[in-house]
DNA sequence: GCATTAAATACGCTACAGCGTATATTTACA
DNA sequence: TGTAAATATACGCTGTAGCGTATTTAATGC
């Protein structure tokens, strides 16, 4: 499954490259949808923690993206979603 | 369960200030463990969109929490994952 | 290999997060 | 209801994200 767990900013854009490029989306396309400048979803991909979270969100809403927040305490959850 | 999802900075916030005073814990407490002031923590949970990936972060790891991304398109996940 | 396209990096600039400190406001409860 | 605790807000300051623009470096295809 697509899901992804992030406990850092550098699995934060780890997943949003993914999804980026499982759409067939270059930088610079996802730059235009989301009015923000190749160099800054370069950053965003790469980790950097100064990025805001107006940033994160403009670009997973353009990829059809959202966050679960959820406890590190998951086990049992874990192992069911491996099902799908 | 615990699992919220969210889509803005305002979500992400709400989340948080649920998870942190499921911990007992009051602003200034979570301050102190992530070295961020009262007032930080305030605003990330008033849902600031500029608040930094490093402060959410440092938030989510003391509250023991993660985030997981993934596809919008998880209805029927959503659904099975009621049974918790 | 070489050209081309994609991604990373650079520079000066403006905007604003988070800081320390302090106060105002809201919430809780005796 | 009054008072203490919790949260929100204010002010001046420093650091840095994201900007436009441009270039460098890396990846892709012929």
């Amino acid at each position: 499954m697509t899901n992804q767990i992030a406990r850092t900013p550098k699995q934060v854009g780890d997943a949003i490259r993914r999804h980026r490029r499982s759409q067939g989306l270059k930088q610079k396309e996802l730059g235009d949808k989301t009015q923000l400048r190749q160099a800054t979803i370069s950053g965003l991909e790469a980790g950097e923690p100064g990025t805001r979270l107006r940033t994160l969100f403009a670009v997973l809403t353009a990829l059809n993206m959202e966050l679960v927040i959820r406890s590190r305490t998951k086990a049992s959850n874990d192992k069911i979603e491996e099902l799908f």
